[in-house]
DNA sequence: CTTTTGACCTGACAGC
DNA sequence: TGCTGTCAGGTCAAAA
């Protein structure tokens, strides 16, 4: 479910009802996510204040004074306060219940998700040291993709999904910069040019952005730190929208299974 | 090394 | 109504 702009939405909303706030207990109610959660987790987090919630691709990463949790909300995962003493739902695994009364529940159906912990630099955890630059951040640009891209055959769709090369980018996010660029998904890498990188490049930003303004996108289930939905399903340009008009030109959106994902383009717009 | 495929899970939905 | 098949916001590990 959420790309970069979903969790960052869930970071935020979150984070001023747990900063400062100490654990009183954490309650697992099925451990079994992508990964067991650790028993030391539920050992040493309880006592524990939280420093900070910060975000690292579609990494949360919530410090405590001994170790960092590390949290990942997988395709259906997703994270709220909540009173503890609201009744979960049979897809609640996990409650990591503050001092204040409330509580940080999270929720995943598909069990894709997971909750680990680490004594050490998160950074530096062997799920999250090979990540590729931030989009919003300085280290990422059209330059960067060049030189990583050039002379490869991939994809662009492909490559944009591929967290080693620019972390948080989804299936959502890739087609729709990629409209905006006006590149076709299917587009071998090494075909394109240095300035269309740098227009790519922009056109994330500028997606990645617009979306986080919109509080992220819900198509089934996504809702932020407060339970609200996004509201960015109504800016889509291609993704979701096969046979209807594309906003721009009009011609009918196009489909395309690439790999186990499908691209959605408009094949007038996008070259 | 690069790229593709299989696997992990459940729910929603289309079609018969 | 109920069954089967397909698809879904991710990404690791193994194969090609």
């Amino acid at each position: 479910m959420p790309e970069l702009p979903e969790v960052e939405t869930t970071r935020r909303g979150i984070e001023p009802h747990v900063v400062g706030r100490t654990v009183a207990r954490v309650l697992v109610r099925n451990p079994r996510l992508r990964w067991r959660v650790p028993a030391k987790l539920v050992e040493e987090l309880p006592g524990q204040t939280i420093r900070s919630v910060t975000r690292r691709g579609k990494y949360l990463l919530l410090a405590g004074d001994t170790g960092t949790a590390i949290l990942h909300l997988g395709m259906s995962g997703s994270l709220r306060v909540v009173t503890a003493t609201q009744p979960a739902d049979p897809y609640d695994h996990v409650d990591i219940v503050l001092d204040s009364g409330d509580c940080l529940r999270l929720r995943d159906p598909r069990r894709f998700g997971a909750l680990l912990w680490t004594r050490a630099d998160p950074l530096c955890h062997k799920l999250l040291r090979g990540l590729g630059p931030e989009p919003l951040g300085a280290d990422f640009s059209g330059d960067y993709l060049y030189g990583k891209l050039r002379g490869r055959k991939r994809a662009i769709r492909d490559a944009l999904l591929d967290s080693r090369l620019v972390a948080g980018i989804g299936n959502i996010y890739a087609n729709e910069a990629l409209f905006a660029a006006g590149i076709r998904p299917t587009r071998r890498t090494g075909k394109i040019t240095r300035a269309q990188y740098g227009r790519l490049a922009d056109a994330i930003r500028a997606t990645l952005k617009r979306a986080l303004a919109a509080g992220g996108t819900t198509l089934r289930d996504f809702r932020n730190g407060r339970g609200e939905p996004g509201y960015f399903q109504l800016s889509l340009n291609v993704y979701g929208r096969e046979d209807e008009p594309c906003r721009v030109c009009g011609t009918p959106i196009r489909a395309k299974r690439l790999g186990q994902r499908t691209a959605f383009y408009c094949p007038k717009c996008q070259k």
